[in-house]
This record gives C-alpha cells, sequence and structure tokens, in this order.
RNA sequence: GUAGGCAUAGCUCAGUUGGUUAGAGCACCAGAUUGUGGUUCUGGGGGUCGUGGGUUCGAGCCCCAUUGCUUACCCCA
C-alpha cells in the first residue's frame, strides 16, 4: 500500500504538548474568572441538527457551515429529480442532516429552550469548546478554532453588561496583557443614527460602512456609503457623529444632541451611560472603557449593547465580543428571553501572549522526577520510592528497564524534568540513591526518605 | 466567489545568465564518555527539488497545466 503522506485538514492545527500547556493555561484563567462571577459551565453536542444551524446565520453563514454526510446509503433515499438536476444545495440537504457548529451562541438557544424547565433564571451559562467554520483560511481565521463564550439569559439588567466588561477586565489582566481596550457601542445607538438621516431600512449598509472606518479611512467609509445610496446630505449629517472626539462622557453629549430627535437613540445612551455608572463604582484594573460607535459587529442579532476588545500591544484583530440580543430563543419558539454575552478569541489570545512573552516560565515542566535504573532488579527495586513520590502528589515516572543511563538522561532532559534519581547495584546496596539536579547538575547521595521529604 | 505569492532533507531556508555528484542551520542517529543529560568535538543517515507535460545537448532554475499551502478582498469574529 502506498503510504500517503500525512497532513491535517486546511485551517486545522494539531497541538503537541507544549502548546497544550499554554493553551490550558488561557482556558483555565478565563474559566476561573467566569465562575467567579457565577457563570457554570455546559458542553453541547460537536454536531447539531442542520435544522438547528441553518438559516441562523444569513445566507453566507450557510455556505460556510461544515455539513456532516448521513449513515448508510444517502443516496438511495434522494428523490431522483433532485440527482438529475445537480443542485448541490437541495441534494445537500437530503443527504445531510446534521452539521458542525458553527458557534457556541445558536446551540446555547437551541440549549435554553430545550431545557427551559430544568434552568433557573436568570441563567448564566459559559462554554469552551471548538466551533468550525468552511471557510478559507487567512491569518488569525481558522476552520476549527475555540471559542470560550458566557452569557447569561433572562435577565435584561445592564449590570450583566457592566460584568462582562469586568470579567474582560479581570481575565485578560490575569494573562498579563498590560494595554487593551475594550470599546462599547449600543445598537440602539446605531438604529438612532439611521433614524435621525431618515434611513432607518438602511441600517445594515449604513453600520457596515462605519465599522470600516479604522480600516478604510473616512474617505473610504464616504465612498461607501455614497454607492449605497446615501447622499451627501446624509453624509454631512453622519461626519460629525462617526467622527466624534472627546472622553466617553464628551462623546455621550454630543451624541445626545445629535440624536435628541431620536427615542431610540436616547435610549441607547442611556444605557452606555448606566453601565459607565456601574463601572465607575467598580472600577477596572488594567482596561481602557472606550465609547466607539462605528462598532457595529455581529449585526444580525445584537439588539442593546455591543462589546469588542483590542490589545494595543501588539497588532491582532479583535481578542473578544459580545453583545446583548433580545430575541435569540425566539427562533426556537421562546418568546421573549433577552440574552447578552461575550466570548474570548482564545487562538488570538495565544498569539498575543507569544509574542509578548507572557506565558510563566517553567510551565511546560510536567513530570518532577524521573527514576532511572539499570535493569529488572533495579526496576523493581525503585517501585516503592515511586509510588512513595507520587502517594505525596509529586509528579514521577519510573523509565522502563532497559536503556542506558545516558538514554534516560537525555529523555529527562527533552522532557524538562528537573530531578533524576538514579538506581543502580552501588545504590541498591547501601540504599543511598544518588539524587541529581539537572539544573545545576549537581548530585548527592539520599535515602529513599530524604528525596520525598526533599521534593515535598 | 475574486486576485496575488510560495512549493528544494523531519523543520526553517540557500541554490549565481540554465551547466559535473543539490547545500546550510536546527532536529535525528552513532562515537569521544561500556553509570550521567544539557555544553563541546568527530562521524553518519536522510531528497523522484509538489505532480504531469513541454523547451533544451543539458532544467531545482524557463514555459504550460495541475494539486497543495499561503496572503489579501468579499464575508466573518
Amino acid at each position: 500500500m502506498a503510504s500517503i503522506k500525512p497532513s491535517v485538514p486546511k485551517g486545522t492545527r494539531d497541538f503537541s504538548p507544549a502548546e497544550m500547556v499554554k493553551r490550558n493555561y488561557i482556558f483555565d484563567t478565563i474559566k476561573s474568572v467566569f465562575r467567579k462571577y457565577g457563570y457554570q459551565q455546559i458542553e453541547t453536542p460537536t454536531m447539531e441538527n442542520s435544522s438547528t444551524l441553518m438559516g441562523k446565520y444569513g445566507e453566507e453563514g450557510d455556505k460556510l457551515i461544515f455539513k456532516v454526510l448521513n449513515s448508510g446509503d444517502y443516496l438511495a433515499k434522494v428523490d431522483e429529480q433532485k440527482l438529475i438536476e445537480r443542485n448541490s444545495n437541495s441534494v445537500a440537504v437530503a443527504i445531510s442532516e446534521k452539521a458542525l457548529r458553527y458557534d457556541l451562541t445558536v446551540p446555547f438557544a437551541r440549549y435554553v429552550v430545550q431545557h427551559q424547565n430544568e434552568i433557573t433564571f436568570p441563567f448564566k451559562r459559559f462554554q469552551v469548546q471548538p466551533v468550525w467554520r468552511a471557510d478559507r483560511p487567512q491569518r488569525g481565521r481558522y476552520r476549527e478554532f475555540y471559542q470560550c463564550d458566557a452569557d447569561v439569559v433572562g435577565s435584561d439588567s445592564l449590570l450583566n453588561e457592566a460584568e462582562f466588561i469586568m470579567i474582560y477586565d479581570e481575565a485578560l489582566t490575569k494573562l498579563g496583557l498590560k494595554d487593551f481596550s475594550i470599546k462599547i457601542n449600543n445598537r440602539k445607538i446605531l438604529s438612532g443614527i439611521a433614524q435621525v438621516i431618515d434611513k432607518a431600512d438602511n441600517i445594515i449598509d449604513l453600520t457596515v460602512a462605519i465599522d470600516k472606518l479604522d480600516k478604510i479611512g473616512l474617505d473610504g467609509v464616504i465612498k461607501e456609503l455614497l454607492e449605497k445610496g446615501f447622499t451627501d446630505a446624509d453624509i454631512d449629517k453622519l461626519k460629525p457623529v462617526i467622527l466624534l472626539e472627546g472622553n466617553n462622557t464628551e462623546k455621550l453629549s454630543s451624541l445626545r444632541e445629535a440624536l435628541a430627535q431620536s427615542q431610540i437613540g436616547l435610549k441607547g445612551c442611556d444605557e452606555i451611560e448606566t453601565v459607565f455608572g456601574y463601572i465607575e463604582r467598580c472600577p477596572l484594573q488594567t482596561a481602557k472603557l472606550e465609547l466607539d460607535i462605528t462598532l457595529a459587529r455581529g449585526l444580525n442579532y445584537y439588539t442593546g449593547a455591543i462589546f469588542e476588545v483590542k490589545t494595543n500591544e501588539v497588532n491582532m484583530g479583535s481578542i473578544g465580543g459580545g453583545g446583548r440580543y433580545d430575541d435569540l430563543t425566539g427562533m426556537f419558539g421562546l418568546k421573549g428571553l433577552t440574552g447578552a454575552g461575550i466570548s474570548f478569541g482564545a487562538d488570538r489570545i495565544y498569539d498575543v501572549l507569544e509574542e509578548l512573552n507572557l506565558f510563566p516560565a517553567g510551565s511546560n515542566q510536567t513530570t518532577r522526577v524521573l527514576i532511572c535504573n539499570f535493569d529488572k532488579e533495579g526496576e523493581l527495586y525503585s517501585l516503592p520510592l515511586l509510588q512513595a513520590l507520587r502517594r505525596n502528589n509529586i509528579n514521577t515516572e519510573l523509565y522502563p528497564a532497559g536503556a542506558k543511563i545516558k538514554k534516560q538522561m537525555e529523555y529527562a532532559n527533552n522532557k524538562n524534568i528537573p530531578y533524576v534519581v538514579v538506581v543502580g547495584g552501588d545504590e541498591m546496596q547501601t540504599g543511598l540513591l544518588t539524587f541529581k539536579d539537572m539544573t545545576s547538575g549537581v548530585q548527592e547521595k539520599l535515602t529513599a526518605d530524604e528525596i520525598v521529604a526533599k521534593l515535598n
């Protein structure tokens, strides 16, 4: 049989031990903060029914969902006519009824509706699982990546929004970031802006365009707006809003002026102000909280606050985002349940920590002691020490008998094991084992008890 | 879906106007050291130059096709 070249699918990656240590450090840090704020972990299946996912992410989104082929002779059941037509979409529906999850939010909405009678509201859940997108991979964009989500459903209090800001601040501070911004906006403000220029129907075109401000500049935004049918008069009205300056308070008061004619816009300002009020009483450790009305992400289901987190230390897209959605569960038949949530981009945070050298030193040592020996006799002799060390919660390995001592030392070295115990003929006779500190290279003779005591 | 770039050892990459037997660093293996890693020295294994065709006396290098990877746009977070 011809051997195949080993490789993984495009946009997916292996994670080796050294990387897993670092990834777990990120996950554990984020999870511990989620727990501290009262969020409980759930998991949902890798696969959902296609009907759960399809149509929830827009037309583009549907194309990016990985579909899972039915089992068995799936073609036999397909309508003959569909096969003849060779229409991929209609055949796909017929031969695939399951799909890989595309995000954690929609499965969560499905979960909430399905388990509504077991859940105590407000329900605060977190979820750390991979998601899949059949996207074209590029920098910072993978086909399989992890999301770390925290969401609360069944509470419209703006305290939740404030707590999300605190969670971002606390988790990213813990991870060692020194300079990052949490940008906040409110969908109601965006609606208000659209209303003021009498373009409520074009709110999507409007926000998509101004979202690109820092990417394509004011001229680019104007050009795009003109292409989308906005007039010069509209743009003159928009300009001062887009180019808001000053601190958050100043921006808010200018906004209130600009949105004076829009009730919904003023409501958005009120909400932001309330959130700022909460944060004033619980000052942030590191994060800069900025009102940024060009922030328009995930427009399809956000209805209130919108968040985005960016590091200012390295050039990287956003490392987190979220917002409030008033009718997430509506599509599964449970109306009137409001929710809000945030997500950490673990893969991007990894890249940031790597670039800034912020992973804790020594995090890649797993085993603390390696016991080396020469033969079966030494192996048997070592077992009580092995067990004693492990009983004391010291990660210990016994190298299987039969290898050269050099080989065993290399193993310890490559695995970053800080201590080695050598058990040979002399040691077994005297009961004094050779104990070596691999960092300094210093060796001493100690009894088994002394070794346990020393490492404890 | 649109456009560009790249493809040479396990990894990162050199390779001159097209010219003998395609190189380096790292990694790996062995020895110096038959009970000692990391450091040092010596030696060694490893390549259909992505694949298929073409031009040429001669192709890693030029041309065409194809596959894979990658970057940007659209989109998405």
